[in-house]
RNA sequence: GGCUACGUAGCUCAGCUGGUUAGAGCGAGCGGCUCAUAUCCGCUAGGUCCGGGGUUCGAGUCCCCGCGUAGCCA
């Protein structure tokens, strides 16, 4: 027997689980329950990373310790993972006691190998991106690809040497290529890498909620030493070798991409500081986008895992997410896809053989296994019992590759080949014609294809895969992997039923569906126009764009510019809003003031020649390239909204 | 800007180290069966394999250039 340990990222508890949090976690789950088919003794990690500025100012914000906000929040992803059904051995928390303790034998470890030295850190921090930026990332006090404000940090830091392990990882992802995975994750790891590394500060003195530093309590270890230790703290690094040494190191850490630098490059060289064995694999899977865009907060098709899991039968969701995308892949979830997909492949494809076999055994002969002969004589009988073996190999491969959507694809498609069987051999007509002998072949071998087409989907659907086993009324014994090692296991005199409605039919999303979404921003309403190829804009739109009044109060030249004028314009505020406007070659200043123009007052802000403009003036240009001007009789009110 | 991938039928994608008429699923059209969740089965659809150049007896599959898309560059 062979041992499998798999984990997901522990979840970062600032906030509500999503499709992301519950796809990864479904996906680990799935290979672990697979594992177990095989008979292997499995362990299978998750849990919440619970240090950290962000949550420290998020309590603090609240009223509220530290600990009690991540109490709370943790609890949600507990909840969910229950709700999920997923069979993890250990939800782990990094605020719990071993998990302290193993992190200080780990920085122990490191520091004895004269990894670990104190020095000095600065840098611009963001609090809420728990990130340091370069000076070239930075534009007026914020980081320009978060857009969140940073700070300027100086403090003493613990590092560690990071860089004297370039060479051993290097070897390390040379050594096997599945490492890393999928490969063109591992080329990025390599050439990040390559480009050479630097050390790594590990602790941090501007906060407080964390593991102190072993000997230094000032000093608070950041993010990465803390968090990847989980992975042996769970199964007893340290505290209970023999445990340990069964399950490390583990087989596969999944991670999405974001994470894969510190999974990828920081956590190896930390074992290898430490002194122990690396883990077997480290596979990053792709992000979800939700109905073709990108899911975020600010859009507002940010899809929460509980929803999710109120909207949809458990299975079909997990049917679903493995099997869309290929492991690794970007994916669009798509309600749509979702139907077909349950529609076509669950309820129509597996449902339907299922219940047509059943129905038959329970009409033709009374719902009772037969007794079959020895050999299978049928050419027809032979291809489905070799189709149904090569399933069984075609899934293991699989699921050794990765590729677990593939596992599901076969699977579908053994259950297309068993309808294909009965179709073919027509039991309904073996029956009428009361060739007894050929009705009960038939039928026992469609049931025995089902049992194999049960047994591999367990895995990845287990309530209804044990809905199937159940109806077909046989022994745990027959819904193991192991017992797929033979074709004509399904014991004769087995007592068949019928079970309900394995999948249920969903109807396929309407207009109004799609409209019920949440808010649709602007920019999705442009995009949508643009693909139409038509050039309209919705009256929303057009309500983006705020023209007001404005009276011109002083107008200048602008030096070096022959075709500019600097304005200062009137919109009915306090003060004038300065503007640049492209009209030099048409109006000199003194011909426009006092004039009543239509005013942009909402664009952003622009420089030219050195003069910040707050606003935009219509105007039309003719044909002899001068302008005319959008412009009210004088009795308008400057301010005034132009709509 | 540098690096790395990718660009194949309406859609989603397979096509390993170059070799017979480039494949699958879905969708669409036509036909068949009736055990079944109006399910299942069969047939059909002829796509410049992004564009151009090159290597080769032969390239979707290798090389170069270009266009486009994505990811990485603490």
């Amino acid at each position: 027997m062979s041992k499998f340990y798999v984990t997901t990222p522990i979840y970062y508890v600032n906030g509500a689980p999503h499709l992301g949090h519950a796809y990864t976690t479904i996906l680990a789950d799935a290979m672990a329950r697979y594992h177990r088919l095989k008979g292997d003794d499995v362990f299978f990690l998750t849990g919440t990373d619970e240090h950290g500025l962000k949550i420290q100012r998020a309590a603090e914000k609240l009223g509220i310790t530290p600990q009690q906000m991540v109490d709370e929040n943790s609890a949600k992803f507990r909840e969910l993972f229950d709700r999920l059904e997923l069979t993890h051995d250990r939800f782990i928390r990094t605020t719990e006691d071993d998990h302290r303790r193993t992190v200080e034998e780990m920085i122990d470890r490191m520091a004895a190998s004269g990894d670990i030295y104190l020095g000095e850190y600065a840098g611009w921090y963001s609090a809420s991106d728990e990130a340091y930026y370069d000076e070239s990332e930075i534009e007026d006090g914020r980081a320009i690809a978060s857009g969140s404000e940073v700070e300027w940090v100086e403090e003493q830091s613990y590092f560690f040497k990071l860089s004297k392990y370039e060479d051993q990882l290097l070897e390390w992802y040379d050594e096997a290529p599945d490492h890393v995975a999928p490969d063109s994750r591992r080329n990025e790891v390599k050439a990040f890498v390559e480009s050479g590394l630097r050390d790594l500060s590990i602790t941090r003195t501007t906060f407080s909620w964390g593991i102190p530093m072993p000997d230094e309590p000032e000093h608070v270890l950041y993010v990465w030493v803390d968090a990847l230790t989980n992975y042996i703290t769970a199964i007893g690094a340290f505290d209970d070798p023999e445990r340990f040494e069964k399950y490390w190191p583990a087989d596969i850490h999944v991670i999405g991409k974001d994470i894969l630098r510190f999974h990828a490059v920081y956590w190896p060289a930390f074992l290898m500081s430490a002194g122990l064995p690396l883990p077997r694999q480290v596979f990053a899977h792709g992000w979800w986008t939700v109905e073709g865009e990108k899911m975020s907060k600010s859009k507002g098709n940010f899809i929460d895992a509980f929803e999710l899991a109120d909207a949809y039968e458990l299975d079909v969701l997990r049917y679903y997410m493995i099997r869309e995308i290929p492991f690794g892949n970007d994916g669009n979830f798509s309600k749509e896809r979702l139907v077909e997909r349950n529609n076509a492949e669950l309820a129509d494809n597996i449902g339907n053989l299922v219940n047509r076999t059943l129905s038959m055994s329970m009409g033709f002969i009374d719902g009772e296994v037969p007794a079959t002969t020895d050999e299978l004589k049928e050419s027809i009988d032979i291809e489905l019992r070799d189709q149904a073996i090569e399933t069984r190999d075609g899934v293991d491969a699989a699921m050794k590759d990765r590729q677990p959507h593939r596992a599901l694809e076969l699977i579908t498609s053994l259950s297309s080949e068993t309808n294909n069987y009965v179709q073919t051999v027509q039991p309904w007509a073996l029956n009428k014609k009361g060739e007894t002998q050929r009705l009960e072949e038939t039928l026992y071998n469609s049931l025995e294809a089902i049992r194999f087409i049960a047994v591999l989907l367990s895995a990845f659907v287990p309530d209804a895969a044990g809905r199937i086993l159940d109806g077909l009324g046989i022994d745990d014994e027959l819904k193991t992997i192991d017992s797929l090692d033979e074709w004509g296991r399904l014991p004769a005199g087995t007592k068949v039923e019928k079970p309900d409605v394995l999948f249920a039919k969903l109807d396929p999303p309407t207009d109004d569906d799609e409209s019920d979404e949440p808010d649709e921003s602007p920019a999705e309403d442009a995009q949508e126009a643009d693909e139409e190829g038509a050039n309209l804009i919705s009256f929303d739109e057009f309500l983006n764009v705020e023209m007001r009044v404005g009276k011109v109060v002083a107008a200048e030249a602008v030096e070096g510019a022959d075709k500019l004028l600097k304005l200062s314009v009137d919109v009915g505020e306090d003060t004038p809003r300065t503007v640049v406007a492209g009209i030099a070659q048409t109006f000199a200043p003194d011909d426009i003031i006092d004039w009543r123009v239509t005013m942009v007052t909402n664009l952003e802000p622009a420089k030219l020649f050195g003069i910040e403009s707050q606003a935009m003036l219509l105007a039309a240009k003719k044909s002899d390239d001068t302008f005319a001007l959008a412009r009210f009789d004088d009795d308008v009110e400057p301010g005034t909204a132009v709509s």
